[in-house]
DNA sequence: ACCAATGCTTTTTTT
DNA sequence: AAGCATTGGT
């Protein structure tokens, strides 16, 4: 039946609230200049603390009251996770409409893309996803089958060529470049490793599998060579927002640029004293150089904080002072009040811990919610003591960063099975399962592997087979084997989970099936066993197994850990890497071992460019503190480093000492005493202190060993 | 030839 | 705690 079309005059969409000036109450004016300059580009330098989220979240419910359709708004952010929230805030300020905008990870955003579009790239249904041990193992695969032989020592392991792959790719520069300005020592394979490089580009593709950076050169190609894709999602996304813009490499910004063509609406924002991650290829340029790739940009900068208190930002700015920054901006506040930030010096670790669960239980018991506080720190190791002591304590704490969950032995067993359900080519996961028997080893597991490849590689025969006949013809060559009843068993079991669509019973009749071999591998059973729980909880929010799979390896929980007592609490503590704490806030803020040598770390000593980025890490954890903030410097020991090993590091952080240079009035310091019980502020004045605070000569930065006595 | 158990080393930060 | 290299056992 035709439907006549039938034009209301004079009417727009009915927003469910009214086009009001809502969206800019609250705000000041250059966060109302941000959220109202709606077309074009626009390049936002915004402060920490200076309300960009909330200027995000107002300026997606200002676009979509003015009448544009949430789904072609389009917010990039560094976690899914941040992306719902800001979209949850949204409907909190215009409705519900917000959403439907499309977020997420650019990780993510790909990958949806290329699960439609993939086959014009070559790519099979369900291709699976290689997370970065999958893709070292795979490269080490590779550079054993071209005979990188043993005799050559000198030549780079398998995570150095991950890093080296993933620099070339993430910031459009030549191996050779690469190698030669990080890795010297490697000149010499420069060409051998670009010809792993090749022939691992080409094995992901046999096993129909693509890592973390395929998903991004991957779309990359799809809107070079796809002109029309390209178009219809450039029509598509009509408004495009970047958030975290300091902490995009080249690859990123480059298909920002495709995404939105000549003439597109696109705001990003970012803070580039916050950039952290160049060791992973992000690119201040992005930022900095953003007039150069749209020349009629306009900027908008919001320095005013509206998270801390003065002193903090005195302390913070200076830190960050001396860092040279491109984009000027001392950020202040006119929340008044608040005390120094606190330095406690202390002789240990195990002090420090001790410090920082009575003085939580202190705060906690004035009324300051544990949610409010939070722990941070340089690397995932640094808080083991102090998570001891928590439990001890039994204050329930959630940890984030460092190894995740997902990456566990255990759980990625589990995992494999899932990916062979989504893709039966996976030889890293078939490696995996297959070394699960009993008198199965690395050569027959890699044996069957490489058959079960082949078996899968498009037109292998006339007759379309289905999956699981294409694993039953591999499995029955071994069926005479040992464990060849055990394989055989499996197949089955495979092809039945293979029917099954809802990941929550897949996973719960593979933990069955996976159960005795899970008691015979561990000994820690008990410890392990909760993971799953976990698992069964994360597979119920999935439709299939296949989404399941691959938004689990493109964005995984970043909780690492859930204290003991934490089980149905919901007022928790934070323990988090620096990382991981990026874009949150905490009423207090305790930082660890502030020591030269833990902040910055050794390995970034001696290098220019790294000792900065650490700089900024230091200014990124004190930013997240509102109204108290604590920096601990506990005496360590230099464990495993490589380094001087059972060395003590005793100095502060340098970055702290020099910002101290001019004004050491910046802080307050409490001494404890070691009878557990803690003297109340005591001010010393830092000129008087001794030890820890004396600025020594130093040597130059080649010899970093000569840090820390 | 292949498997499996044992002992030594390594650990930044993450999509 | 997990990966590596070595070695002993089948």
């Amino acid at each position: 039946m035709e439907i006549k079309k039938y034009t209301l005059k004079g009417y727009t969409p009915n927003p469910e609230k009214p086009l009001t000036k809502a969206h800019v109450d609250g705000l000041n004016p250059a966060q109302v200049q941000a959220v109202t300059t709606t077309e074009g580009p626009v390049l936002v330098i915004a402060g920490a603390g200076s309300g960009k989220t909330k200027t995000l979240v107002h300026r997606v419910a200002h676009l979509i009251d003015k009448g544009v359709s949430p789904s072609s708004i389009l917010l990039m952010t560094f976690t899914r996770k941040s992306a719902q929230n800001m979209l949850r805030r949204a409907s909190l300020v215009g409705d519900r409409r917000s959403e439907a905008v499309v977020g997420g990870t650019f990780h993510s955003f790909a990958n949806t893309i290329l699960r439609q579009e993939g086959h014009r790239l070559g790519y099979r249904d369900g291709f699976g996803i290689l997370d970065k041990s999958d893709a070292e193992e795979l490269i080490a695969g590779v550079r054993a089958d071209m005979g990188a032989q043993k005799s050559d020592k000198r030549f780079p392991q398998k995570g150095t060529l991950a890093d080296i792959f993933g620099k070339h790719v993430n910031m459009g520069q030549s191996i050779d470049h690469i190698v030669g300005r990080e890795y010297p020592q490697f000149s010499e394979f420069s060409d051998k490793i670009y010809r792993i490089f090749e022939a691992y580009r080409a094995t992901k593709h046999r096993l129909n599998v693509l890592d973390y950076d395929d998903l991004l050169t991957e779309l990359q190609r799809l809107l070079m060579t796809e002109s029309e894709i390209c178009l219809r999602l450039r029509q598509r996304f009509a408004y495009v927002m970047v958030d975290e813009y300091q902490d995009t490499n080249a690859l990123q910004a480059d298909i920002v640029e495709r995404l939105v063509g000549p003439g597109g609406n696109i705001m990003v924002v970012g803070d580039d004293a916050q950039s952290i991650y160049a060791f992973r290829g992000a690119d201040i340029r992005n930022m900095t150089g953003f007039h150069e790739r749209f020349p009629d940009a306009v900027r908008i900068t919001l320095s005013e904080n509206y998270r801390s208190y003065q002193p903090i930002l005195n302390l913070t700015n200076a830190v960050i002072a001396r860092s040279r920054e491109t984009f000027d901006k001392e950020l202040f506040t006119s929340r008044s009040g608040g005390s120094l930030p606190v330095f406690v010096d202390m002789s240990d670790v195990y002090m420090q811990s001790a410090f920082v669960v009575q003085r939580i239980q202190e705060l906690h018991e004035d009324g300051i919610p544990l949610s409010e506080m939070a722990v941070l720190f340089r690397s995932g190791f640094h808080s083991n003591d102090v998570e001891l002591a928590l439990y001890a304590a039994g204050l329930p704490f959630q940890k984030f960063g460092g190894f995740k969950f997902i990456e566990s032995a255990h759980v990625k067993d589990v995992m494999a099975f899932l990916r062979l359900l989504q893709n039966p080519s996976d030889s890293v996961s078939w490696n995996r399962v297959l070394m699960m028997f009993e008198g199965l080893g690395q050569k027959t597991a890699s044996d069957i592997a490489i058959q079960l490849v082949a078996a899968f590689q498009p037109a292998t025969s006339m007759m379309p087979e289905s999956d699981e006949d294409r694993i039953y013809a591999v499995f029955f060559r071994f069926a005479s084997r040992r464990f060849g009843t055990a394989l055989l068993a499996l197949a089955t079991r495979m092809s039945t989970w293979g029917k099954i669509e809802n990941p929550g019973v897949v996973l719960a009749e593979l933990l069955v099936y996976f159960r005795p071999i899970f008691e015979k591998r561990y000994d820690d059973t008990k410890r392990r066993e909760p993971d799953f729980d976990t698992l069964m909880h994360l597979a119920a929010k999935h439709a299939d197994v296949s989404t399941f799979v691959s938004e689990l390896l493109i964005d995984p929980p970043q909780l690492s850990h859930v204290g003991a007592e934490a089980g149905g609490e919901s007022d928790l503590l934070t323990l988090s890497t620096i990382h991981s704490a990026k874009g949150l806030e905490w009423k207090v803020v305790f930082i660890l071992s502030l020591v030269d040598g833990y902040l910055p770390s050794f390995q970034a000593m001696g290098d220019m460019r790294q000792l900065e980025e650490e700089r900024r890490l230091l200014y990124v954890a004190m930013t997240r503190a509102s109204e108290q903030l604590y920096l601990l410097k506990p005496n360590v020991e230099a464990g495993w480093g490589q380094r001087v090993p059972g060395m003590m590091m005793s100095r502060p952080s340098r970055f702290l000492m020099e910002a101290l240079l001019e004004n050491s009035g910046l802080l307050e310091r409490w001494s404890l005493t070691p009878e557990t019980e803690m003297l109340s502020p005591d001010f010393i004045d830092i000129e008087a202190a001794s030890d820890p605070f004396e600025i020594s000569e130093r040597g130059d930065r080649s010899k970093p060993k000569r840090y820390g006595f």
